[in-house]
DNA sequence: CAAATAAAGGACATTTTTATCCTATTTATT
DNA sequence: AATAAATAGGATAAAAATGTCCTTTATTTG
């Protein structure tokens, strides 16, 4: 369904904002070891997602990640995909087809859009807030 | 969602199915024109849907591909899909973890769960037969 | 200011997926 | 029996995704 890196990335963002609930910078070094991602690769996910201004990086001793309150509830899953898969999921024809739409439909066009439409919705209104909320009181968990 | 080699196997299964309506036996050549994939690449794929006895082989001259009409409705999405891509798509984690179910649920788990059952679903009713008549009346495309 | 720490980023390595090419096998036709 | 047409299958190539290593840059602290 995702790229690996999109994953890591959707893994590495809820970490970061679960730590920053409690006001913690954390490193990619702490991040990949929390959820379990190997560290060059998750150093560079972070960094795209950085730049896309999904989370908040700062440089030096001290530094590290961070999102802060209000950007938790901003941040929605759909904006971490896009930033690392594009927009594939929500563009793309099922069967691969270019030229498919609603005027010349592939044979599963009106399937797949009702699919898609509901993926497209849980990524819109899911934020980092709700899923880091969900991890910090023991509901949900991110290793393994 | 679908690797490249099972967007190209629905397809080519699909237009196997719609030229065996009219008792027509097709190629590997006729079918990555009509579908346009990469003809190598498709026969590869023909073998693995054959193997799978999604589709039917004939060797020697005048062979091809085939389906008859009954295994045109036996045969659904969901056995192209998992005698291409595996099955993946209905055990796998969205966010990659290896031991994520419903005791220990990744963040995401719950809202995954609900569009990978419907997707399960659409894959599991929809048939060759079904895909195959809706693109002989002209209501649906296979190209482009 | 020097040293240490942490992200940024470039270069490269590995693995997987996608794609091609060539030979072998099967089988219909003459 | 010979030929030709078609799938089966092995070997290889190319491209993309995943993953690693090392250097640079920014920044804090002593």
């Amino acid at each position: 369904m995702f790229s690996k890196a999109c994953e890591y990335g959707i893994r590495a963002a809820v970490y970061v904002a679960l730590q920053s609930l409690d006001g913690r910078r954390v490193s990619v070094n702490e991040i990949a070891e929390e959820i379990d991602s190997p560290i060059a690769f998750t150093a560079k996910i972070l960094q795209q997602l950085s730049r896309s201004k999904v989370i908040h990086s700062v440089k030096g001793p001290t530094g590290g990640f961070e999102l802060d309150r209000t950007e938790m509830d901003t941040v929605k899953l759909s904006m971490i995909v896009h930033a690392i898969d594009g927009d594939d999921i929500y563009i793309g024809c099922g069967l691969g087809l270019k030229e498919c739409n609603a005027n010349q439909p592939c044979p599963l066009h009106d399937k797949f859009v009702d699919i898609r439409t509901d993926l497209k919705n849980m990524l819109e209104n899911t934020s980092l807030y709700e899923l880091a909320t969900g991890l910090e009181v023991g509901l949900t968990y991110l290793k393994r």
